[in-house]
DNA sequence: CACGGCTATGTTTTAAATCA
DNA sequence: TGATTTAAAACATAGCCGTG
């Protein structure tokens, strides 16, 4: 057994399929097979379940599958402390979701660069599902995600972005003195799509209403969102973090409404448990300091 | 040092199985 | 049926090592 079996492993799950890995790999797909076939030998178990068209990971697989990330790690590390004894920058690998890779990130990273100098960072954006599944594989150090459970990963609230109705300037529920659901619905709305439960609070409350809400726009960046809010296309839901340049520039405002007290988007910290017991107080920290200075 | 055998690993080709 | 994967056969290449 070798490091190469190990990488060709690493690479059949990551691209899902062996003759994938073996491009990647610039290998004929025997080879591939050759590899995989060999570690299973010397690991003495099927690591595979090939049974069907695609390829999935037997138990004992998912269990190697750490480990199998964790040696190539180990070997990349060591291979450049050895060829650059001086510079071996300390890589932190930060996963989060895209409202927090747009909104919470640049702060927060920023922030720990000046307290760690030394380390870099590397940012990888995705669905929380996605970077619950890098951390647990190892490909990620913390992961910035949703409200999730997982045995074998901490997890701890960082903050909470309340969920706020906005209009664009000019608009006339600025000047009513109370909102209804009812007047609410009366509005062409752009309908923010997030995958997160506490979203799905804000589409419930449309529910009792006799005559369903008029969702002008399905969008899913809240970018896009944001704009035809700006252009006055309607109005619509979204995370404070998200509006704040606009909002103090006066080009889109908060109008309050009561059913949304207590709706917030709430982002987690997570990361293995028991590992980067350091970087995960510095980063906890800043969550919190970060969050603070933007509802300032 | 040159040679040949052994071994590991690679490629191509071919065949067979499985699933949508 | 077509796409995909596994597996095996036949051959090439490179490194190691003992021998003459």
């Amino acid at each position: 057994m070798n490091l190469d079996h190990i990488e060709a492993f690493v690479f059949v799950i990551h691209y899902g399929s062996f003759n994938k890995a073996a491009e990647a790999l610039f290998l004929s797909q025997p080879s591939v097979s050759a590899r995989i076939q060999s570690l299973e030998r010397e690991l003495d178990c099927e690591l595979f379940d090939r049974s069907g068209k695609k390829i999935f990971l037997t138990e004992k697989g998912e269990l190697f599958l750490p480990y199998a990330q964790q040696i190539l790690q180990s070997f990349r590390v060591s291979k450049q402390l050895l060829q650059h004894p001086t510079a071996l920058p300390p890589e932190l690998r930060v996963g989060s979701t895209s409202l927090a890779s747009g909104y919470l990130m640049p702060n927060l990273l920023r922030a720990f660069a000046e307290q760690h100098p030394e380390v870099r960072v590397k940012l990888t954006t995705g669905p929380s599902d996605e970077i619950l599944a890098k951390v647990l594989n190892k490909e990620l150090d913390f992961g910035f995600v949703r409200n999730l459970a997982h045995p074998g990963i901490q997890s701890e609230r960082i903050y909470e972005d309340p969920i706020r109705l906005y209009v664009p300037a000019g608009h006339r529920f600025l000047d009513a003195a109370s909102l209804s659901l009812e007047d609410v619905a009366s509005e062409p709305l752009v309908n923010f799509e997030c995958d997160s439960l506490d979203w799905l609070r804000v589409h419930r409350l449309f529910d009792r209403l006799a005559s369903p809400p008029d969702f002008a726009y399905q969008v899913d960046h809240v970018e896009a969102a944001k704009r035809l809010i700006v252009q006055g296309a309607g109005i619509g839901f979204l995370p404070e973090l998200s509006v704040r340049h606009e909002s103090e520039a006066g080009r889109i405002f908060a109008v309050p409404l009561a059913e949304l007290a207590g709706i917030a988007l709430q982002t987690h910290l997570i990361s293995l448990v028991g590992e980067n017991g350091a970087f995960a107080k510095t980063l906890r920290e800043l969550g919190r300091i970060g969050s603070q200075s933007h509802s300032a």
